[in-house]
DNA sequence: TTTCTATCTTGACACCGTAAAGATTAATGT
DNA sequence: ACATTAATCTTTACGGTGTCAAGATAGAAA
């Protein structure tokens, strides 16, 4: 039997995907750098070949996070021309997404240090799960023939509803009373239907 | 002059408020429990006389911030008669506090550890800020002469959306464009009129 | 006054992020 | 093919962190 070799082959990749792993079985609380070498068989100070610090570590484990959501969000309209089912779909895909990875919120958003930026002006480099939404949204603004100077205040508004049932299934301090889909659902019915919903 | 007494005085008060400040000043990254023994002049041990771990003065933190936000919603809709301005300037006092007190959203809901249950059945021990919220909102569906039935996802499409916005302005990797008094104006219009439609 | 008890200090321990210096091996140039 | 370089990983060390145990202090109760 041999022993391990001196080199890991792909520490970096195994550092994020490790990473990623130790926020989802314990949150960003119970993080810390030399778990994450430790889970790779690695020594404590091995990161620092790839990382200068465990905020650089965190932000590389963003990003990747940030392409998993973005393809959810990409799936989840695929082929789906009507614009009210694909703004409904992409909606509970973003929910959905942090149901099932609860603690990728609070890590994402608060812990990650990745920059999303959102100008109005500069379309090219908004973020991308929200220009996911953002095209989304102003196609189905776009069917409904309303007025665009009203355009970013309702993306806003459609935009924040998604995020803040997310941010409330996923805090550990509330209680999510009812079914999550269920006001959602009513958002889209609600928010929506000022003029003839469907169109075939 | 006499040198510091042995005995603090009221040192449980003093490290809630030496916390609640450290919180405000460093955000939740910042935060160490010997940081804030220091800030009151006081031993690394000694919070261990009033606080059997650091999540328990967290969550005694957690709990008086919590009266400061409970008692500014309440002081925003004080002597408002109008439903429908008292659901906006509700909304606008829940997210303008967080505004105000940034590191309050991440620490209140993902780093608290207090419990906050809202169960549709016990409308007695539910979690006094999510109280007023409901109160006020019934208040307006009531005054509609919406169905009931409608009762509960309306009134968490409704809290989901403030909360969401404050979600948005105080995540540090999220940069919110425009004015978020635009965008919840702008729900506050388009949610309610579904009777009494105003639309130029 | 004496005893009791709550409060605070000191010291220790394991864990954490990070830096410096050395070991090992892959890559490169001749 | 060999020697040199550069990248990767290990070891060791340091200050900061939460927590516990033992001891010091002083206010309260007897």
């Amino acid at each position: 039997m041999h022993s391990k070799p001196y080199h890991h082959g792909d520490l970096r990749k195994s550092l994020i995907e490790a990473g990623i792993g130790l926020i989802n079985e314990e949150g960003i609380s119970g993080f810390s750098l030399r778990k994450v070498a430790a889970k790779c068989g690695v020594s404590h100070a091995a990161p620092y070949s790839h990382f200068k610090d465990v905020q650089e570590l965190l932000a590389a484990m963003g990003d990747h996070v940030t392409e998993q959501f973005t393809f959810a969000l990409q799936s989840s309209i695929e082929g789906q021309e009507n614009p009210d089912r694909a703004i409904q779909q992409l909606g509970t895909a973003y929910i959905a997404f942090f149901e099932e990875h609860p603690s990728y919120f609070p890590f994402l958003f608060y812990h990650s240090g990745i920059t999303i930026q959102m100008e109005e002006e500069l379309e090219e480099d908004t973020y991308p799960p929200f220009a996911v939404f953002k095209n989304t949204a102003r196609q189905l603004f776009r069917s409904k023939r309303l007025p665009l100077g009203n355009d970013t205040p309702m993306l806003m508004a459609v935009w924040s509803t998604v995020h803040g049932i997310a941010a409330l299934i996923t805090s550990k301090s509330i209680h999510y009373p009812g079914n999550w889909r269920e006001a959602w659902a009513f958002f889209i019915k609600s928010g929506g239907n000022e003029h003839e919903a469907d169109r075939p």
